[in-house]
DNA sequence: AGGAATACAGCAATCGTTTGCACAAAAGGA
DNA sequence: TCCTTTTGTGCAAACGATTGCTGTATTCCT
């Protein structure tokens, strides 16, 4: 790869003014341009992105921290993210977590290490700490999906809102006894939908019926586990709320095991809307959620707060959900 | 961040000496190397990726370059190069490309400018000449999924052999009349498992009988069509094999829809099995292809190459797929 | 005892950029 | 005309690591 120094050759200049004249940074005879742009053209010159990090503590990349990528809506979003932070101009590097603190704290360390400029991070909640360190060292860090008080500036949908909103769609259909899978309480969407899912419950003066397994939460079988557990407790339940798609699938399949009709019987719906459910032999109505868009938010953000020299926007943005009906209700 | 300055500093040593004694690349005094160590600890001393790279040429990061991620198995082959990676000791840096060959073209030239060590790539197809001079520039690169004739290593399933397999058990099962949706046929994967389907429907002296549609091809939509498409001209179709799972389920919906039985009346099977066949109402029998594995195995084979220098290993790893039977079928 | 090998540590160059500073030539203003 | 700006360019010092070289002690071998 031909350097600063070869192209400053072969135009008879210094690399300082090869420099300044390819970055528009100071002036350049116009002339001297010219052969500058013409050699450069000539040798095919691409500047060398480390050494360009190293002398300006800046290389145009940024970490994203998943728990997982298969299955899950975080494929779309990192497909956001990515397509957002290439127009940007920036690169990404990608990390997945598995959900497991150490791990998180392992990757995080080593993102920092090859000089990231900013970090995305959809956060097991346990490393706070090292989140806000990093933060103060001067790397952005934007929370995505999920929310804790770190004075750091996040991206979520409102789970609330999408938890209550199902209910209400339910109940206006005439169902009576609703009941929800409810994930992992520790993780604020699935606690930000059930509280939605309560608040929305009582109102209605509705009975509260909730489900957890043992299983792995982002799972088919930990839907398929809860709604089984449902219905055997409940034989007149008519509505299953899911918190998200695979678990909408398992609690489909358990209907669908014991001859239970979808929609007549019993309705389903999702909140996090994953483009399977629209594929099903019965679709899944759901609640949409813009993964790709928040993707891209979320980059545009951290990218912002990275162009200001690591100043926390202290930003929050709150993307809505939409309420899709499709045949599963 | 503390520097090796500082350590040195701190450690009464020049940092030659501390960058020995953390490396373990030279002599270094036991009571020298403990003092260095001590204060690497007390500063938390972590060694700047960048600079590193720099001087040694190498940043341990490779690059990943797919057409897309979202319901696809690139998201779970990227799980497991990532996975990999990291053991490995490497960082993923990663690009999507919408199979569109400018993107590809300039997403390449970005990637090596950064400075990746490697790079895994499922290419259009468009761009050899790219790739070729890439790996002669010393930067392997290993071709994942979609196979080229380059002289660059690569990972892919038999696509063929899958083709094959799948015709014979649906015959093996009674089907006379088959049916393939089959993609975009310049892409090897695609028309390998066409070429499989038909070398076992010659021998079996069927009917071939075969479906396209102007959708994009990795799509719900697609599969759709083409089910259609054939079932309205042979009314008689008793199988569909769908290339990838989104169309398989398209398959299913489409028969559903018409009210035509699965599996009684019809069997549909999907050549790249993906999970959520696993998850519907009728489970869907596929050939399952071991996509974190084959992610897991690139990864290794770029790494090696890397560490060697960029010496090309011109192996080429071949997974077999294994049919699963379930529900559909 | 004398020469070779080994152990230890510092100096300084290097990787490819960017950038502060110095300096000179040209242009503008009175 | 003389003095200030404005242009245009180069030198050299960063950025933070690694590494070849040099120079001493120390140990080993015969």
């Amino acid at each position: 790869m031909a350097t600063l120094k070869d192209v400053a050759k072969l135009a008879h200049v210094d690399v300082s003014t090869v420099s300044r004249a390819l970055n528009n940074t100071s002036y350049v005879h116009p002339e001297t341009k010219e052969r500058v742009y013409a050699a450069a053209r000539e040798l095919g010159y691409q500047p060398n992105m480390v050494a360009r990090a190293l002398r300006q503590g800046k290389g145009h990349v940024i970490g994203v921290v998943l728990p997982r990528l298969h299955l899950t809506i975080f494929s779309e979003i990192l497909q956001g993210i990515e397509d957002e932070a290439q127009r940007l101009g920036y690169m990404t590097m990608v990390c997945v977590t598995e959900d497991d603190p150490k791990l998180e704290r392992d990757r995080l360390s080593r993102m920092r290490n090859v000089g990231v400029d900013g970090i995305i991070i959809t956060a097991t909640g346990r490393n706070g700490r090292v989140l806000r360190d990093i933060q103060a060292s001067g790397i952005p860090v934007v929370q995505l999906v999920r929310r804790q008080e770190l004075g750091l500036s996040s991206v979520v949908a409102d789970y609330e809102a999408c938890g209550r909103d199902a209910v209400k769609f339910l109940a206006a259909k005439g169902c009576r006894e609703i009941g929800i899978i409810a994930g992992a309480q520790h993780l604020a969407p699935y606690r930000g939908r059930y509280e939605g899912y309560r608040q929305a419950i009582q109102e209605l003066g509705l009975p509260e019926i909730v489900s957890s397994s043992e299983r792995e939460v982002n799972s088919f079988g930990y839907g398929l586990d809860c709604a089984e557990q449902m219905l055997n407790e409940h034989p007149h339940l008519d509505a299953i709320i899911a918190a998200v798609d695979v678990q909408g699938l398992g609690a489909i399949r358990a209907a669908a095991k014991r001859g239970i009709r979808i929609p007549e019987q019993i309705k389903i719906i999702s909140l996090t809307g994953h483009r399977v459910g629209r594929m099903l032999e019965t679709t899944m109505t759901s609640m949409e959620m813009p993964a790709f868009d928040m993707g891209c938010a979320t980059a545009r953000l951290l990218v912002e707060e990275i162009e200001a020299n690591g100043k926390p926007a202290h930003r929050h943005i709150n993307f809505a959900t939409t309420l899709v009906e499709r045949e599963s209700t």
